[in-house]
DNA sequence: CGTACGTAGTTGAACGTTCAACCGACTTCG
DNA sequence: CGAAGTCGGTTGAACGTTCAACTACGTACG
């Protein structure tokens, strides 16, 4: 019970123990995943996470090229940071951009040998980490149960930023 | 297989298609998912998603006052970090700083009144999108099986990264 | 005592993301 | 055709985090 915070009418509902407890974990495990395999990134890797996933999104099409707005939905990024990110990416020699062939406004940003010999290179390492930090560390159903509950958020996260 | 570390000689384990589809949708996930959270707090907050997770740890000490280097544990967060988000919300007068009685080292932050009325009265939104986004969205399993496997990251990450 | 080392916190610069403003190119429709 | 609106991408400034260097205090050990 509690506060007169009127205007509001309604109390709200607040979680419980147990789900502050579970909410205050989820919070602390993202938190301390993401800043440890980042670091084992800029550790043993030359390219952040962020660098590394546009990699493997690039070396997931036949033609290693993908068009920048498909980058930007597909990680879930800004437009803004995917330009940004690739400008950094291209002056290191790891992809370039073209002109989208059939609409001049497009542009498409393409893996270069560069790019593809250091995705190949330090793909081991991140995989090794995510499995250390993650995979392996949960039982094969505390994963799958993890990548559904995601989904879920995913979806719902989604629909309510239809951005 | 899984052969010592020397060189290079392992051949890495990769992931199957269905850890791979986990794993990304896990990165889905977290990252559409932190970013509606942050969203809704910058739409209808005054005080960012960190900033309010500050108040309420200040606000779960008895006295509202909570060491500096504590904060930072508490938060995961690096003692810089703490400095630069207390230094922000002090100047806003959410918060204040006095120094630790008995260690001369020591900075306590302490919850103003500004800042307890503030978490009072934004604490509803926050809760009720943390809901709407993730709690209410998944089953009580499922939210349970999160916590759970989140809590298996946390600790391994915990332990890989000592610090 | 004092030297050496560890802890607590701050500082300022560098870096990456966000935001708003912008421009050129496509589309719709009168 | 031409105007209005949308789409794709870039730009530069503002913001928050990270990093390395630094001050100051505490602790251990000779």
């Amino acid at each position: 019970m509690s506060d007169p915070v009127t205007g509001t009418g309604a109390e709200p509902r607040w979680l419980d123990a147990e789900q502050q407890r579970h909410w205050r974990t989820y919070l602390e495990g993202v938190s301390r995943f993401i800043e440890a395999l980042g670091r084992e990134h800029e550790r043993h890797l030359s390219v952040s996470l962020n660098e590394y996933e546009l990699l493997v999104r690039l070396s997931e099409s036949p033609t290693g090229t993908v068009r920048m707005s498909v980058l930007a939905d597909g990680l879930a990024h800004s437009r803004s940071r995917v330009t940004h990110t690739v400008g950094r990416m291209e002056a290191r020699g790891l992809v370039k951009r073209v002109a989208t062939p059939g609409d001049r406004r497009g542009v498409d940003c393409v893996l270069t040998d560069t790019g593809r010999r250091t995705l190949v290179s330090e793909a081991p390492a991140h995989v090794a980490a995510v499995r250390r930090l993650m995979v392996d560390a949960l039982t094969p159903e505390q994963f799958a149960a993890l990548g559904d509950a995601m989904a879920v958020v995913a979806r719902t996260c989604r629909e309510a930023e239809p951005d």
